[in-house]
RNA sequence: GGCCCGUUCGUCUAUCGGUUAGGACGCCAGGUUUUCAACCUGGAAAGAGGGGUUCGAUUCCCCUACGGGCUACCA
């Protein structure tokens, strides 16, 4: 088959974009993008009570953060439901489905019965082999004609073969009383019409893959290929909820996390290349393959993906850095890094970059260049540094304003202020010589705090460095 | 309750019948940087339990336990 490949993912906008649809979205992503085929977005908005026009927003927001862009528009499930209702009309014509007018208090009336008696809660509608003109103007259903002998397989390309026994399965509705489609339904057309082959989805729905083969089968369509995905678990191992926190994957840009590392850790979540643990999106993409997915649930390991965060960072260009910092401040809703502030970054990012795990600390470091000069006591920014460096560097400051630098002045005035501040001359004498040397690249409060003053050091006192 | 899926160091994972069960995160120790971080070196750490099959099981089969999912006119 040299089909083109066509994958998408579909999530509902009932809140945020969570974390699991973001790596579901990811495996998606890659495994098109990694075969020159077609990723496709489709907002399953069908349920009006719960979908709102801001967790739309919410999903796109995510998926262009986290960089997984799709093709052509996102497709609005609602706004398919004419078609929908059309193929429920066909498969009613071709016997694939039929009218039930049972109430849903008849329904729910067998189920009680059922559970109280401990048999089988699947509804049996008796209109599946009545005439449905012996109701002309009432209220009705489409339910799907389901095998009742025999079994069903799902050829899933994470989990194999999944058989299901037919008398499990019930005569899902598949078009309610007012007209609209059910999920079932709409899934299966929407994949259909939309040419999706891989249908790459969170294992909750490989029961349901079962119930919507019946529908391709119903309308003679070719079934796409499976691979249902084990969900993402808490770190205590449960399944994701409330209580776990970031929840939302711009929760995780708020954090300061940079899209890469996210990209990187989360296909590494279920999905491994050998011992391949830090990649770039390019080898991830020639790499993945629904093959090697596991099927057991995987838990979020925040350190692990910290760990993973600061090699991207330290691999990362100054400029993408210095843009990251930027969109981990609209992320976090902090304001806009001024011209100034935004020079200043660049300045320090690349003694930085090799010891920040995420943005915020490359932020938190990189804070005595970010102030303005001369520096002065009350720096309303001074919550961000430690109470020791925030002593060093107000205690240092007239020595650094001081004129007339020699290296050996330098050193001097940084012994005398190292003795008032109690601490070793030598605690901050190797950061010195070692940024006068050029070779400060090990960045903290202090060392950085040297680093600058490097620059000015160097130009007042001309090649002492050498 | 019924049905389906899963179970290798604490965590993410490799292994596709024969390995001293490998790597990574975290942890511990040492080194380097006379802070921290980063970095380097070393270390502790795993096949859920019980039955089979086999010359040999982490690997194949069954049972149990535990975890998860589905069982809606939600998606």
């Amino acid at each position: 088959m040299s089909e083109t490949v066509v994958t998408r993912i579909a999530p509902s906008p009932t809140g945020l974009m969570h974390i699991g649809t973001a790596r579901t979205a990811l495996f998606n992503w890659l495994y098109a993008r990694g075969r020159a085929g077609r990723f496709l977005l489709r907002i399953e908005d069908t349920d009006r009570t719960r979908s709102t026009p801001e967790a739309t927003q919410a999903i796109l927001e995510g998926m262009r953060w986290l960089g997984l862009d799709w093709d052509g528009e996102p497709v609005s499930q609602f706004a398919r439901r004419a078609r929908h209702a059309e193929v429920a009309e066909a498969m009613l014509s071709k016997g694939a489905a039929y009218k039930c007018f049972s109430t849903q208090e008849e329904i729910e009336a067998f189920r009680a019965k059922a559970k109280a008696e401990g048999g089988s809660t699947l509804f049996r509608s008796p209109w599946r082999d009545r005439d449905p003109a012996a109701h002309p103007d009432a209220p009705f259903v489409v339910r799907v004609k389901a095998p009742r002998e025999g079994q069903t397989v799902i050829e899933d390309a994470v989990q194999g073969h999944v058989t299901i026994q037919n008398s499990e399965l019930d005569d899902m509705i598949v078009l309610r009383s007012d007209g609209t489609a059910t999920y079932m339904l709409a899934v299966v057309v929407d994949d259909f019409d939309m040419g999706v082959t891989h249908v790459i989805r969170g294992d909750d729905h490989l029961n349901n893959a079962a119930r919507q083969m019946l529908i391709y089968d119903g309308m003679g369509w070719p079934q796409p290929i499976y691979a249902h995905i084990p969900l993402i678990h808490g770190e205590d191992g449960k399944k994701l909820s409330k209580r776990h926190g970031a929840l939302g994957i711009m929760e995780w840009a708020a954090d300061g996390f940079p899209a890469p590392a996210m990209r990187n850790y989360l296909a590494r979540l279920g999905w491994s290349h050998g011992d391949d643990e830090f990649f770039t999106d390019t080898e991830a993409r020639e790499w993945f393959d629904i093959t090697n997915l596991k099927k057991s649930p995987a838990r979020l390991d925040r350190k692990k993906l910290e760990k993973l965060s600061g090699q991207h960072i330290a691999a990362m260009a100054d400029g993408d850095i210095v843009a990251g910092v930027g969109e981990y401040f609209a992320a976090a809703g902090k304001p806009a890094l001024s011209d100034g502030a935004t020079r200043a970054l660049k300045r320090a990012v690349p003694y930085l970059k090799s010891s920040a795990k995420t943005f915020p600390e490359i932020i938190d470091k990189s804070h005595f260049v970010m102030i303005s000069r001369p520096l002065e006591r009350d720096q309303k920014s001074e919550d961000v540094l430690t109470p020791v460096s925030r002593g060093i560097l107000t205690q240092l400051t007239p020595h650094l304003q001081n004129a007339s630098w020699s290296r050996d002045a330098l050193e001097a005035a940084l012994g005398e202020f190292a003795k008032t501040a109690g601490m070793k001359f030598g605690t901050l004498a190797a950061p010195l010589r070692a940024a006068l040397a050029g070779r400060a690249t090990s960045p903290s409060v202090y060392d950085m705090m040297l680093v600058l003053g490097r620059e000015e050091t160097l130009a007042r006192i001309g090649d002492v460095a050498g």
